[in-house]
DNA sequence: TGAGGGATTGCATTCGAATGCACTCACCAC
DNA sequence: GTGGTGAGTGCATTCGAATGCAATCCCTCA
């Protein structure tokens, strides 16, 4: 009726259990004949080891648990590729979650983390100070990817973009673009708030105006009338998303970019690099990121005395037509 | 030192480990006193039951694999996102898998559900017909989404195309535009095929050319040059990423969509719909048929013995700027 | 007061594989 | 021929919760 189990095995090839359970197991010992006659057997019944039960000796499930802030945008799917493949690479099973910007589903996910002996957790979700205790009792490692941790308590694999955003700044004024409108992201949104500083710095503190986003592209497109209303030379968009929504409100109001004025993004999404869009922004090196977190994290599976150093990338502002810098 | 059992909570409340386990049960029977008190050790305890422990006894492990063929192309990013969405609203736990186009990979994954006893599958993979025994022989139900299976011994949840790209072809010629470039996807992609057959139909077979495309957005801009030297009135891709590559190819070439020449996608994804794009597509009705996909996988889990009917959704044609018809 | 019945409860077993321990052999060396 | 060695093997137990069955309890009604 249901699957054959080790016993079946075992019968048919006239061992035991246990010689079973060792062939299949990668680091049991079994004779060359032995192993011969249990996995012709196996192969004539079918079997396959049931990695439930195998997991509730061994405590582990080979299994990650993603967490993934948003599922809009169009960064955050390319996160999710990356590390479908690279989990897939590292022989990891991965169980995705989304926690659509709901804090209360973060805690939830925690949970349910813990009720399926998950081995590992990457999330790149914000939580609560108060999360903090709630996520270490689930027991399992954690490594936080382009969120860092303001405690340093979880390592985190992070892009640098204080500087990168400075960086950014600085060249437009440079180039002669400082009257600047700046585009933010959530005041929650820790990386929001770095790329903002970073801007503020570069622009030595001159600059038109700031808007507060939300890092959607509906809400760039919706700022647009407000953003040209103060004729500026250029607008510092703190995402991708954002300054795609920026130019394609822009282009309603029959203003051109860049002849009529330069928009940046914030991100180096895939989207962003479109033909029609070609955006000037900063690049992380995301495939990077997300294969160090990665190996980070098994790292910590394999030795969960060890802490995980974390890791602080280098971006690097990709220019486009959208600012010839 | 590991968490605690039900043994753990049950001496503390001084009842067996079975009261523990009928609390805990959805249908156990337990008197409101035994409960309470259950309730109270295990929270003072932090006791959570271990998933895997009840799914080896009950072969019901709530976690549903979703396999998804392509990593690429802006389509099944969104589709993920909703299969995402709409599992966890059925309580469902997602085991995400990318075959990323190799078909030997879908075989990996089916023998990985099996093992870790995955109560069902939805998959817009396609598989050649030898995998068929295996994906029956893994005994969990399975949806197929965005791919029909041409033997009906899969239920598949799908979109009626053939007719939609009838239409969009037919409203290309009354509105004037008969020299008609197709740009097409791959010849072994089942929604592929049925599009062009749609597609050619509706044009009467009176057509410039057809050119054989991969889907991608490289694709569609590597070819606009191509295209263009047949002087063409209109460019029919036969899906939306292609279409924003033509056009992004036609624009470097100087030349104009939609003044010049006229182009169209296919999918009603959300990339396709930005501004600059504007892409008159043909869209699917991809949330309902997601959702329509888990439900009927959520009653094939629970009556096995009854089979899905499937469904087929109607698309609609969403005019934007890129083709005015 | 006692029989009948429904509601709870606990005992013991089960799911399927992993593993510590003891045991069997074959082989080698002295 | 004896003792030693070590590889292979099987037995029995374990992981943590679910569940059939039997035992128990409390009520009710005659």
């Amino acid at each position: 009726m249901g699957s054959p189990t080790s016993y079946d095995v075992a019968t048919r090839a006239g061992v035991s259990q246990s010689a079973v359970s060792r062939t299949f197991s990668p680091n049991g010992k079994v004779a060359a004949a032995t192993r011969a006659k249990v996995i012709k057997a196996a192969e004539e019944l079918g079997y396959k080891p049931n990695l439930l039960a195998r997991s509730l000796i061994t405590g582990k499930t080979n299994m990650v648990a993603a967490i993934v802030s948003q599922t809009s945008g169009r960064f955050y799917p390319e996160v999710v590729q990356m590390l479908a493949s690279a989990l897939e690479q590292a022989g990891k099973k991965m169980l995705l979650f989304y926690t659509d910007g709901r804090i209360d589903r973060v805690e939830e996910v925690l949970d349910e983390i813990g009720r399926y002996q998950i081995d590992g957790v990457i999330a790149t979700t914000q939580f609560a100070p108060d999360r903090r205790e709630l996520i270490r009792s689930i027991g399992r490692p954690l490594m936080l990817l382009n969120r860092s941790d303001p405690k340093q308590e979880f390592p985190s694999v992070i892009c640098e973009q204080t500087q990168g955003a400075a960086q950014m700044a600085s060249r437009l004024v440079e180039a002669g673009r400082s009257r600047v409108v700046l585009l933010s992201g959530p005041n929650d949104n820790f990386v929001a708030r770095h790329r903002m500083m970073g801007a503020l710095d570069g622009l030595g503190g001159a600059y038109l105006d700031t808007i507060k986003g939300d890092f959607s592209y509906d809400c760039g497109r919706k700022f647009a009338h407000q953003i040209i209303s103060m004729k500026p030379e250029a607008v510092m968009c703190m995402n991708d998303s954002m300054a795609m929504g920026v130019i394609d409100g822009l282009d309603q109001l029959q203003i051109r970019v860049p002849e009529d004025v330069w928009v940046t993004g914030f991100d180096g999404s895939f989207a962003g690099a479109l033909g029609r869009y070609d955006l000037t922004t900063f690049a992380q090196p995301l495939a990077d990121m997300v294969s160090e977190a990665v190996s980070q994290l098994q790292h910590l599976m394999d030795n969960p005395e060890t802490p995980a150093p974390g890791a602080v990338f280098e971006g690097t502002i990709r220019v486009g037509r959208s600012a010839p810098l």
